[in-house]
RNA sequence: GGUCGCUUAGCUCAGCUGGGAGAGCAUCUGCCUUACAAGCAGGAGGUCAUAGGUUCGAACCCUAUAGCGACCACCA
């Protein structure tokens, strides 16, 4: 074991030692209950950000947890192919070599694309390693390749057979740079500053009678086929039913009376371009109006008016603007901010467009889906996360999957060039099955990635084949672990799909994490280039304390605000683990002889004397038996962050401040009989905290726990659990020790107070009753920590010197003679030789330093020591010269 | 607009079913004590956002208010 705690000396070498001793896959016994969880694929191209790094380690947590309770686990990890986000970097690679993908042709595309994804592929599962996660790399999936695809096919032929699937025109979000349909959630709306217009529309056959309208796209009037208000809106009872002329394009076109209008904004009325809008397209429907389109294929101004044709849409709208400047239509232009469509991957403005795109009819599947979580076949954790995913499902529309990509799984839909008629199957038909001839055309478009990532929990386990062994074993899975952000996307899509084709709900739990924040509180961004990199933070700090810091204090749910200060308080736990390792090691007597501890052994006494054992060890027991079932119930909850605090607590604050503190004069005694007991607590509580610690901090108890125990055990990783022992066996005895405790720490305040030097030993004398044997019994650590030179015990007060100081605790009553506390003359003769001691090392340093010899030769490190020595040994010497003119004011 | 969450020490946050107000960091005091100064021992610091209510008892349950945040919806 090294003297210093370095990360670096041990995280990879223990991981590859994980890797090829197969610890990662799920083990043979198959009698054993299965724990499974699929990793939410990342981005195949992606780099590990600190949003994975938490997901990664909480799932890593979970099933290191799992392992080593004895359950058959399964993680299995993956990448995804990202569709548009893929495309669009081949996209954007190709326009740099002056290409486009018209160029190319579908074929060269996917080609490059294929490329692309090999070159930057598979990085973040690299980093993922360093981070320690311990999934079965063997069973690794990618969306797109043959099994994953295979299932695609499956789910789309069946869906459609099932009429689930239908192609339809629709109006989808357009995006008019990717030039592809995307879904709803796939769209974010920005703020912006704009106009809103109000115009006037002349009423027919009126004189001087107009209906104002209010609206932010001025250009999009000429594809106005009415006017709308709200039924109830006595202002414009009249009106409805008439028709107005609309101006420029001198059309006459009718005043209508719908719901959706909102009498408060505006003018309360509305034109509707059925063409261009969602609520006006359905509004169209609903009223039967024609639709007519007034831009062209690229988003510019269609030839409606021969004018504007081909012009930028803005360019058009100022020049519309001014014609109705001209009409005298335009009554006012105010200013007005508003929300306006962008496409999530690229930020260009969406556009509202009609269309034939393929849909999966929601309703049926997403009741199923809430249904399920309903029943309670699936839950959130936090349960607050459900009503979320509730909202969702209760108010969905029908999904639009086909994408004008051709990075992705292709749409298996053949049309017959004769008849028209779609002919949906896994391969090409080799035949219309309507008219029967051999001429058809595979639809060009590919589906919505998420289309693929919806059969994740099965189609990674060999789905369709329902009789594939993975499948049988591990399906459904038991937990998911995702952020908040994605419920819509994926959680309710897993579960609609995974109930409709597996007849199952995919997982039982689905955990919420937050997202992680920088230390301002800010979402981490490219564009703010705030973001923290975890593998230089892995680099710096290891991975132990990047996962402990990503853990400690959290509730799930909540962000994360990732502070830097955790970092050093990971690294300070993991050093200090480190060094109560080194002692208790150092300190195995017997070392060959060490094993794991058992409770066996210790009741039946049958290697030592049945005093072996002290009040301490039985404290720190049972101290350790609580803390196994606090730890093992936080974990089950998920209370991840509760239970690494817990452990932090117990290791730090009761093991090593308390318990090895109150062992040492045993473990420095000469008995062997004394000695040999002691370690093997020291060992058995080390190794088992190593085992809770385990989870959290994979890498620096496994390399601590090979040193500790060296043979017939098996490896950390695959150890078992601390036993779960629901009775504790030595309540008594906890409270003397906690008795004690609250005794050492009256006497260190008083001391303390009293400005007693802490080398300054005294007398002690205690009256008790009840604890006298355990106390008695202790006296080796009372006479150690309690800065005794000496303690007597007596049966009642009359003992007790005049000017004693007492100190009750409960039942106990503790005297320290006055003059035992401060004893001047004494104190007086130990500073005045500290005084002596340091004027002298004061001096020397002086003609050191002074001396031309030393400091021109001697490298500059020691020679800063020396400086650095030397001021210390200056302010000791001040200090103890305060103190001795304090003393010598006393009468 | 709808839904949900947050508000606790100087900072970042825990606090599970109502009974003790907590941790880490920062700060102050005393210590280089043979695992650890990346440390040890101790101290100071809070009207638990505000106002009501329920209760023997509220940081926690209920109602209202304020500030912050997220998600959904997309207002022409």
């Amino acid at each position: 074991m090294n003297e210093k705690f370095n990360p670096k000396d041990f995280e990879d070498r223990i991981y590859e030692d994980w890797e090829k001793n197969g610890y990662f896959k799920p083990s043979n016994d198959k009698t054993k209950e299965t724990y499974c969880i699929m990793m939410p694929p990342p981005n195949v191209t992606g780099k590990l950000h600190m949003g994975h790094a938490l997901d990664d380690t909480l799932q890593d947590i979970l099933i290191r947890y799992k392992r080593m309770r004895g359950y058959r686990t399964l993680w299995l990890p993956g990448t995804d192919h990202a569709s548009i986000s893929t495309e669009m970097k081949v996209v954007q690679k190709l326009a740099k070599e002056g290409k486009s993908k018209k160029d190319l042709g579908r074929e060269k595309f996917l080609e490059e694309a294929w490329n692309w994804t090999k070159e930057y592929g598979g990085i973040i599962q690299k980093q993922q390693r360093k981070l320690g996660c311990s999934c079965d790399w063997d069973r690794n999936r990618f969306t797109l390749d043959e099994g994953m695809s295979e299932a695609v096919l499956e789910q789309f032929v069946k869906l459609y057979n099932k009429g689930l699937i239908y192609k339809g025109k629709r109006m989808v979000n357009w995006c008019t740079s990717c030039k592809t349909s995307i879904s709803d959630a796939e769209v974010e709306y920005h703020e912006e500053a704009s106009h809103l217009w109000h115009i006037r529309y002349k009423i027919t056959d009126s004189e001087n009678e107009y209906i104002e309208v209010a609206t932010t796209r001025p250009e999009t009037m000429l594809g106005d086929t009415a006017v709308a208000v709200h039924p109830n809106d006595e202002r414009y009872k009249d009106l409805v039913g008439k028709t107005c002329i609309l101006p420029i394009m001198n059309k006459e076109i009718p005043i209508i009376a719908d719901e959706f209008v909102e009498m408060e904004f505006g003018t309360g009325c509305v034109k509707i371009t059925p063409a261009h809008d969602m609520n006006d397209y359905e509004a169209g429907l609903r009223h039967n109006l024609d639709i007519i389109e007034v831009f062209d294929e690229d988003f510019k101004m269609g030839d409606l008016v021969p004018e504007y044709k081909g012009m930028d849409l803005l360019e058009a709208r100022a020049k519309i603007v001014e014609k109705l400047k001209e009409l005298g239509a335009l009554v006012k232009e105010e200013e007005y901010t508003h929300n306006v469509a962008k496409c999530e991957r690229c930020k260009n403005t969406i556009e509202p467009k009609i269309s034939e795109q393929w849909f999966v009819s929601m309703k049926d599947l997403g009741k199923r889906a809430a249904d399920s979580v309903r029943a309670g076949e699936m839950r959130f954790v936090p349960k607050r996360y459900e009503k979320q995913y509730f909202n969702w499902l209760d108010n969905i529309r029908d999904w639009c999957i086909s994408r004008q990509l051709w990075w992705g799984h292709r749409i298996p839909a053949y049309t017959c060039e004769k008849c028209g008629h779609i002919n949906v199957a896994k391969t090409m038909p080799e035949k219309c099955e309507k008219c029967g001839c051999a001429e058809l055309t595979q639809d060009p478009d590919t589906l919505d990635t998420w289309f693929s990532s919806a059969l994740w929990p099965f189609s990674t386990l060999g789905w369709p084949n329902t009789e594939s062994e993975d499948y049988k074993d591990f399906y459904p899975t038991q937990t998911l672990v995702t952020g908040f952000d994605i419920i819509t996307f994926w959680v309710s899509r897993m579960m609609s799909q995974g109930l409709e084709l597996t007849d199952k709900a995919p997982f039982k739990d689905c955990l919420i994490h937050g997202i992680v924040r920088d230390s301002q509180g800010r979402k981490m961004s490219k564009t703010l280039g705030n973001g923290i990199d975890p593998l230089e933070i892995i680099d710096k700090y290891g991975a132990d304390s990047l996962r402990f810091s990503l853990l400690s204090g959290t509730t799930m749910g909540n962000d994360i605000r990732f502070m830097p200060e955790k970092l050093e308080q990971a690294s300070n736990f993991a050093n200090k683990i480190w060094n109560a390792a080194k002692f208790v090691i150092n300190n195995s007597a017997n070392e060959e002889k060490v094993r794991e501890f058992c409770y066996e052994a210790f009741e039946k006494n049958k290697k030592y004397n049945p005093d072996c054992f002290r009040l301490e060890d039985k404290w720190i027991l049972n101290k350790f038996d609580k803390l196994v079932i606090d730890v093992t119930r936080n974990i089950d909850n998920y209370d991840l962050g509760i239970a690494i605090d817990k452990i932090y607590n117990f290791i730090w604050n009761e093991f090593c401040d308390w318990y090895i503190e109150m062992v040492k004069p045993r473990i420095y005694s000469d008995d062997e009989a004394v000695r040999v007991p002691v370690t093997d607590v020291l060992n058995h509580i080390l190794a088992s905290s190593l085992k809770l610690l385990h989870p959290f901090m994979p890498f620096i108890t496994t390399e601590i726990y090979n040193d500790l125990i060296t043979f017939g055990l098996k490896d950390l990783i695959v150890a078992k659990w601390p036993d779960i022992r629901e009775k504790t066996v030595f309540d008594r005895e906890e409270l003397a020790i906690e008795k004690i405790k609250k005794l050492i720490v009256e006497i260190r305040n008083i001391r303390s107070k009293m400005n007693v030097h802490p080398s300054k030993k005294s007398k002690l004398i205690i009256v008790s009753s009840e604890f006298d044997d355990e106390i008695k019994e202790s006296e080796e650590f009372l006479l150690k920590l309690g800065f005794a030179n000496e303690i007597s015990f007596v049966k009642d007060e009359s003992q007790i010197p005049q000017n004693a100081v007492s100190i009750v605790i409960d039942d106990l009553k503790i005297f320290i003679p006055f003059e035992e506390l401060v004893d001047i003359k004494e104190e007086i003769e130990r500073l005045e030789g500290e005084k002596k001691r340091l004027e002298a090392e004061v001096l020397r340093g002086e003609k050191m330093l002074s001396n031309p010899g030393f400091i021109n030769k001697a490298p500059e490190k020691k020679v800063n020591e020396e400086k650095e020595k030397l001021e210390n040994y200056k302010n000791m010497l001040k200090n103890v010269e305060e103190r001795l003119s304090g003393l010598r004011d006393v009468p």
